[in-house]
RNA sequence: GGAGGGGUGCCGGAGCGGUCGAACGGGACGGUCUCGAAAACCGUUGUCCCCUUUGGGGACCGAGGGUUCGAAUCCCUCCCCCUCCGCCA
C-alpha cells in the first residue's frame, strides 16, 4: 500500500505506475474520497468537541443535584448529528481503503522501461551451457527411464499437476530441500521457520496476494482461510501489527513449505511435467530491513540466492524485470533463470523482489529508531531460495548421461546419499 | 468437544459508567552524585487523524456493533490466549 499523502501530493507518478504495471488507475477516486474524508472529519470532530462539552457539563450539574432533562436533550441533538456523520464517514474511509488496496507499488531505481518480458535486461549470467555428443532428453522422457514422479497417481489422488514423487524422486526432493535450508541457514545467517501453510485473509492482505490474486488461490470452505501460493505469505506477515526495534534489524528467515497455486487460464502454457504445478515445494527467502538498507539487502538477496546454483553449478543468467513484468508489490524484481537443455528454454527457478514499504504499510509493520523519533515503516524483501521442481528439471536435463542416468551434482550428492541415479 | 478464567501503554499490573491517555511497579532515556560505574534521588517516557499548524481539536484500553449526554468500565457478536476435563497423531 502507498501512503495515501503521497498518492495525493504525487498523483502522476502514481498514475504512471498503474499504466507501466497494468493495473487500473483508481489514483482520482481516491484523491476525492481523501478530500471528502477530511471535510466530514474537521465536521464531525468540531461537533465531538462540543459533545464533549456538554458531557463535562452534565457531570458538574449532575453533582450540585440540578434538573439535566433540557440540557441532555440538546446533548442528545448533537450526539445524533455525530452519529450520523461517523456513519458517512465510515462509508467513505472503506471505500477509499478498498481502492487503496487496488494500487501498485511503484517502479524503482532504475527499472527499465517496458510493455512486455521482451524488454526485461538479463544482467549477467553464471556457469557455462553444457555441451552434449548426444541426443539430450527433457525431464518427462528422462523420467520414463527413471520413474522419480508419477503424475498420473498424482492425478487419481488430487488432480493433474498434483506430482506425486516417489522413492528415489522423493528422495531427491529432500536432499535438495536439505541442501537449501542448511546452506541458508549456516552461521545463523537466516532463521529458519516451519511456518502453517494456511494462511488468514489479513495475511494475505498483508502480504497483498489479496484483493488481486483471489483466484490464483485455493480457498478453504473456511471463508477466511487460503492454501499459501508461497511461503513468503506466512514469513512476511510473522511481524504484522507490530513495533520492532532498530536494533532488531535486519530479520532474515528462511523457510522451507510446500506452495499452491490454482494457476487458473494458465492451461496450455509450459503445463508438461513438473514446470508449472498445482502444489510445489520451494524453499523461501525473506527479509526485514531498515529503509536505508533495502537496495543493499536485495543485491544481497539475490547473491545468496545464486550461491545455491553455483552449489548445484547449474548455468543460470540474472534478468531485471522492466516495469510491465514487475509484480504488483514489487518495486523492483530480479528474476533468476536456470538453463533446461533437454526442454531448450531458461526457467524461472527464483523471484528476488525489494517491496520496500509496500508491505509493511499494509501490514503495520514498523521499527522505532535509536535516537527517538517517530517510529517508521520497515522495507521487506522476498526471493525463493529456490523453487524445487525446476530445479529438479534443470538437473536432470544438465546432468543427464548418454543411457539416461543422472549424475548427481557433487554438492548434492552429499545431501542425496548416492551420485547417480541409474536407470530403471 | 465440555467447563471456567482472561485480553489495558515498551513489559508486568490496577481501574469496572464522568475528575482515565489511564494508578502502581519494572524497563528505557535525561539529570544530580561519582575518577568512573553501581546504588540512591529528581525528571521524561505512546500511536494515529483533522484544522485557519511555534497553536487548537479529535480518536485509540483485542476487533466490530449496541445502550448512554458520557464507556477501558454495562450489553451483544467475533477473534485470540490460559487452566481443567474429554478425545487424539
Amino acid at each position: 500500500m502507498l501512503d495515501i499523502k503521497f498518492i495525493v501530493e504525487n498523483p502522476q507518478l502514481v498514475k504512471n505506475a498503474c499504466k507501466v504495471k497494468n493495473e487500473p488507475d483508481y489514483v482520482d477516486e481516491i484523491i476525492e474520497l481523501q478530500e471528502k474524508r477530511c471535510t466530514l472529519i474537521a465536521k464531525r470532530d468540531s461537533m465531538r468537541s462540543k459533545l464533549n462539552d456538554f458531557s463535562k457539563e452534565i457531570s458538574r450539574l449532575a453533582q450540585q443535584k440540578e434538573d439535566l432533562t433540557e440540557i441532555k436533550t440538546h446533548a442528545k441533538e448533537i450526539s445524533d448529528t455525530v452519529k450520523v456523520l461517523e456513519n458517512e464517514l465510515k462509508g467513505i474511509e472503506e471505500k477509499r481503503d478498498l481502492l487503496l488496496l487496488k494500487v501498485p507499488n511503484i517502479p524503482r531505481e532504475n527499472v527499465p522501461e517496458g510493455t512486455s518480458d521482451k524488454d526485461n535486461v538479463i544482467i549477467r549470467q553464471w556457469g557455462v551451457q553444457k555441451q552434449f555428443d548426444f541426443k539430450v532428453k527433457d525431464h518427462l522422457q528422462l523420467n520414463e527411464m527413471l520413474k522419480l514422479f508419477d503424475p498420473p497417481t498424482g492425478a487419481k489422488l488430487t488432480g493433474s499437476f498434483f506430482p506425486l514423487y516417489t522413492d528415489r524422486g522423493a528422495r531427491l526432493v529432500r536432499a535438495l530441500i536439505n541442501l537449501m535450508l542448511d546452506y541458508h541457514t549456516h552461521e545463523g545467517k537466516y532463521i529458519e521457520i516451519l511456518p502453517p501453510i494456511i494462511a488468514n485473509t489479513e495475511s494475505l492482505i498483508g502480504s497483498a496476494q489479496l484483493p488481486k490474486l483471489e483466484d490464483d488461490m485455493y480457498k478453504l470452505n473456511r471463508e477466511e482461510y487460503f492454501l499459501i501460493p508461497t511461503g513468503e505469505v506466512p514469513l512476511i506477515n510473522m511481524h504484522r501489527n507490530e513495533m520492532l526495534k532498530e536494533s532488531d534489524l535486519p530479520i532474515n528467515y528462511c523457510a522451507y513449505t510446500p506452495c499452491f497455486r490454482r494457476e487458473a487460464g494458465s492451461y496450455g502454457k509450459e503445463t508438461k511435467g513438473l514446470i508449472r504445478l498445482h502444489q510445489f515445494n520451494k524453499v523461501e527467502l525473506v527479509k526485514f530491513v531498515h529503509p536505508d538498507n533495502s537496495w543493499k539487502a536485495l543485491e544481497e538477496l539475490l547473491e545468496d540466492i545464486e550461491k545455491i546454483l553455483q552449489l548445484l553449478e547449474l548455468f543460470y543468467r540474472i534478468n531485471l524485470l522492466c516495469t510491465a513484468d514487475l509484480t504488483f508489490a514489487s518495486a523492483k524484481t530480479y528474476d533468476i533463470e536456470v538453463w533446461a537443455p533437454g526442454t531448450g528454454k531458461w526457467l524461472e527457478v527464483s523471484s528476488v523482489s525489494n517491496t520496500t514499504d509496500f508491505q509493511a504499510r499494509r501490514m503495520n509493520t514498523r521499527f522505532r529508531p535509536k535516537n527517538g523519533g517517530k517510529p517508521q515503516y520497515v522495507h521487506t524483501l522476498n526471493g525463493s531460495g529456490t523453487a524445487i521442481p525446476r530445479i529438479i528439471i534443470a538437473i536432470l536435463e544438465n546432468y543427464q548421461n548418454n543411457d539416461g542416468s543422472i549424475t548427481i551434482p557433487e554438492t548434492l550428492s552429499k545431501y542425496y546419499g548416492d551420485k547417480l541415479i541409474e536407470i530403471q
